[in-house]
RNA sequence: GUCCUGGUAGCUCAGCAGGAUAGAGCAAUGGCCUUCUAAGCCAUCGGUCAGGGGUUCGAAUCCCUUCCAGGACGCCA
């Protein structure tokens, strides 16, 4: 939308001899002032030896000059120090918003080349019951999915489950001094015993050999073992499915580390015809420092001198698996920002061995959760909280909140916690720590998912049947609370492809709220029931129709359902 | 020790391809329900953007530096 306008302005800035670049156009830092502002009268007078102020008013003359001027404009004026303040027409806004309606994309563009995404993300460990910390790279990766689904990405999800590893052999280890034969497994003895477990191999080193032992022997294909792994794996998935299924966390591939270790011999022969493997004190390596390092990279270690393969390996077998079965342009890691250095070595060996030609490997990284301490999260008791006392936990608090929320519908109860959770979680940057706190995160007043879903739910209520988001508004715009929504509904694209672009969901949960509040806002002014003046009333409705749409889009990019009624 | 993040209102956070007067929510205070859901709307209060220097017409935003907090650093995952 805003290119609209720099095409016309660029017009202008050309015939006077400025680069077009210049014709940058900004939306306005003083909405009170205008629509949109352009900054670069400062660098033009620099260049050109002139004041900014005698550039600003030529170039405004020149605007006003134009003849189809109020298609765009309402008007161009000069502000000190150095500004040029736009405010559009009426007509221009309005075109805009009905160019979107009749499109039916809601206003969102899809990018022109179709590119493939592979997103990494999930990566629950199985035998390990899922906790708070599990939820931020669950919902911020389907999130990302979602919005380059809705760019017109071809996008595949792979949760990337830990299903290798010491964990496996704790679990055995304390299934069978328990007795406990594979049949009797139980996710509530998986949640019971891996935290025992864990604490007792810090404390006893013997039990800890005991448990590489086990482990070792598992992938070795131990059958006795294998048969506790079978059920174990059982067990635990149904229970992280179950749990993702409740936050509407869904992956086209369930594939797990252990999936990638039948391409761990594919990819060192790959490695070792590109020549990048060195041996260093018996074990396989891949250096990776560049000229420009500011700090040392350590090798990555594909091969442990023991002759084991590594977490590391893993990874970069699943890039060759990826490479192979998708050929995507990029592969997303939601993985948290302890991992950095990690990705960081494994992207380099990708590229230093040329694996993934010319795809585009990131790590989205996330901050942790952290107590009040600034310490990774617990509860009271010293426990990391689980995902499942998470959620019965803000239901609980939401309910509470009102008389009559015990009488809502279970599906439309489940939605509005899932709204508490995620827009708690995704109006936040995702790269920073943040931290938890119970009671925020079931606050159902200001800036919640519940206000958002509450502000929807007040539009359907109203319009009902006749929400259409296809249908064409005046250019009559009534006033102030109807022309500050039109506004900022033209923002749309510009909010999707910038969160597309920066893998950002915070910048949609923001500019959902800005919406909601322009909408309560206008709301609370106009009330459409008292109207008489038909043409007004089918605007107003069609424009609401509209919002409800774009609401229900959105909120659908944070994986937020609308309910029916709350 | 080396490196990477972060430090914005009492609390939790936006803003950081440099722009005009730094924004929200919560908390606090005061208004608005015989009118489409008060889970709402409006107003007030609240800030040396951690400190110091630099670049610039202009810095919360870029650079340097100090302090504080968290994290990562070759055969765990």
């Amino acid at each position: 939308m805003i290119e609209k306008l720099e095409k016309v302005i660029e017009k202008v800035f050309e015939s006077e001899g400025y680069e077009k670049e210049h014709a940058k156009v900004m939306p306005s830092n003083r909405p009170e002032l205008c629509d949109f502002q352009i900054n670069s009268l400062f660098k033009i007078a620099k260049e050109n030896a002139k004041t900014p102020e005698e550039v600003g008013t030529r170039i405004i003359d020149k605007i006003n000059e134009i003849s189809n001027f109020s298609d765009y404009f309402e008007s161009v004026t000069f502000a000190k120090p150095g500004f040029i303040n736009i405010k559009t027409s009426d007509k221009f806004i309005t075109n805009i918003l009905n160019d979107m309606i009749n499109k039916g994309n809601l206003g969102i563009e899809k990018i022109k080349n179709i590119k493939t995404c592979v997103i990494d993300y999930g990566g629950p460990n199985i035998a390990k019951p899922l906790h708070v910390g599990h939820m931020r790279p669950a919902i911020i990766g389907q999130s990302i999915y979602e919005i380059l689904r809705a760019k017109g990405y071809k996008v595949i999800g792979d949760v990337h489950l830990g299903d290798i590893g010491l964990q496996m052999g704790q679990v055995i280890y304390g299934l069978m001094e328990r007795n406990l034969k594979p049949d009797d497994i139980t996710i509530e003895i998986l949640q019971e015993i891996y935290p025992k477990m864990s604490a007792l191999c810090k404390s006893d080193e013997e039990v800890a050999d005991k448990c590489r032992e086990i482990t070792k022997k598992l992938q070795e294909g131990n059958e006795e073992y294998n048969a506790y792994f079978k059920e174990m794996y059982k067990v635990s998935l149904e229970d992280i499915k179950r749990l993702y299924n409740y936050l509407g966390v869904k992956f086209d591939y369930w594939y797990g580390e252990k999936d990638s270790y039948k391409y761990i011999d594919d990819l060192m022969n790959f490695l070792e015809s590109k020549n990048v493997i060195e041996i260093d004190d018996g074990a396989k390596i891949v250096r990776i420092e560049k000229d420009d390092d500011k700090k040392k990279m350590p090798p990555l270690i594909l091969q442990g001198k023991s002759g084991a393969y590594l977490y590391a390996t893993s990874d970069v077998a699943t890039i060759y698996q990826r490479m192979k079965d998708f050929d995507p342009d990029y592969i997303l890691y939601v993985v948290d920002d302890r991992q950095k250095l990690h990705f960081e070595q494994v992207f380099r060996v990708c590229k230093k061995s040329g694996l993934t030609k010319d795809a585009i490997l990131e790590h989205n990284y996330f901050g942790t959760i952290n107590g009040p301490d600034g310490k990774p999260f617990k509860t009271r008791s010293g426990e990391t909280l689980k995902l499942d006392d998470l959620i019965e936990k803000t239901k609980e608090i939401f309910i509470s909140k009102k008389e009559t929320n015990k009488d809502m519908k279970k599906e439309d109860i489940d939605k509005i916690v899932n709204s508490i959770l995620k827009f708690a979680d995704l109006q936040n940057n995702r790269e920073k720590n943040y931290i938890f706190d119970i009671d925020k995160f079931a606050d159902v007043n200001g800036k919640t998912g519940p206000y958002i879903l509450y502000t929807a739910v007040r539009i359907k209520k109203l319009i009902g049947d006749k929400i259409s988001a296809n249908n064409e508004i005046s250019d009559v715009i009534y006033n102030k609370y109807d022309r500050d929504l039109r506004n900022n509904l033209l923002k749309i694209n510009e909010v999707v492809t910038k969160a597309a672009d920066d893998r950002m969901p915070h910048y949609i949960a923001d500019y959902l709220y800005d919406l909601a509040v322009l909408t309560n806002t206008f709301y609370q002014n106009n009330n459409l029931s008292y109207l008489e003046d038909e043409t007004q009333k089918e605007t107003w409705i069609n424009l609401l129709s509209f919002i409800y749409k774009v609401m229900e889009k959105l909120l659908s990019l944070l994986i937020i359902e609308i309910p029916d009624e709350m």
